[in-house]
DNA sequence: CCATTGACCTGAGCGC
DNA sequence: TGCGCTCAGGTCAATG
């Protein structure tokens, strides 16, 4: 579910309450997400603090005062929720953290596509598992980027999608920002000109700063730590406007299959030539 | 090495 | 009311 503006906006709700936190208790309720939690997560987080949380493209990075930190993965359906003590357990919760100040943080994920896990530091969060360019560095890396990208035979669509060029963009941000872009989402890496990349480094910042600013999308679930909702949704251009009027022209938004996802784009507006 | 497909898992929504 | 089907914000292993 979540792409980088919503896991961003979840980081910025968890520094903001949790940070400085000693851990008093750690639960598992199930440890069968998309990696299993490991055995000894109580064990080597219990008295220690919470200094900072990060993120790295759609992950997150609690960094704690001991020798480990904790990563997490929010998959498509995963949830923090900060709450109190007498909180009752409600289906999908997968793990419970007490800290003091009375504060409980939950994981709740429905699809089981997220993970938590323990990592050593110390922590190399440039080539944290060997991801690509965090989307506000890349017009740094724009050289670099656009030689990788221009010998691609596949879809820029796909490339967007795939963490190992740019890292944070998933299936709706890709839709609206080729839209912004005037890329059609079926244009090969390889026929990209010089400007097509240039208008595509501009809207990867634009788009996400904006959502960002708009703490995310909420479209079906996604919801920040203490249940606010995102509001970017209503700025959608293109995503799930399937037969609505194109902004810019008389057409009208289709929708297309694409390696298995739905994409969103104006056949005018984002010639594929 | 590169591109494509299906698997992982649960729930919501739709047509019948 | 219920069944069966498709779809959903993501990755990763297996295949050609």
């Amino acid at each position: 579910m979540p792409e980088l503006p919503e896991v961003e906006t979840v980081c910025r709700g968890l520094s903001k309450k949790l940070l400085k936190l000693n851990v008093l208790k750690v639960k598992v309720f199930n440890k069968k997400l998309r990696y299993n939690i490991s055995k000894n997560i109580e064990k080597c987080l219990i008295h220690n603090k919470i200094k900072a949380i990060i993120r790295r493209g759609k992950n997150g990075i609690i960094v704690f005062s001991g020798k480990y930190n904790l990563h997490f993965h929010l998959g498509m359906t995963g949830k923090f929720l900060i709450t109190t003590p007498n909180y009752k357990k409600k289906k999908h919760d997968h793990l419970l953290i007490r800290f003091d100040e009375n504060l409980v943080l939950i994981y709740n994920d429905v699809r089981k596509f997220g993970y938590l896990e323990l990592i050593k530091k110390p922590l190399d969060i440039v080539s944290f598992r060997g991801i690509g360019i965090e989307p506000f560095l890349c017009k740094s890396f724009e050289k670099e980027l656009f030689l990788k990208i221009c010998k691609k035979e596949r879809s820029i669509k796909d490339i967007l999608l795939d963490q190992n060029y740019i890292c944070g963009i998933g299936n709706i941000y890709a839709s609206e920002i080729l839209y912004r872009s005037k890329i059609s989402p079926f244009k090969l890496g390889k026929n990209l000109c010089e400007n097509d990349f240039n208008n595509l480094l501009n809207s990867v910042e634009y788009i996400l700063n904006k959502a960002i600013k708009k703490g995310g999308s909420s479209i079906k679930n996604y919801k920040n730590i203490d249940e606010q909702l995102g509001y970017f949704q209503v700025e959608f251009k293109v995503y799930n406007k399937e037969g609505m009027a194109c902004h810019q022209c008389d057409n009208l938004i289709a929708k297309k299959k694409q390696s298995g996802r739905s994409t969103f784009f104006c056949k005018d507006c984002q010639p594929i030539n």
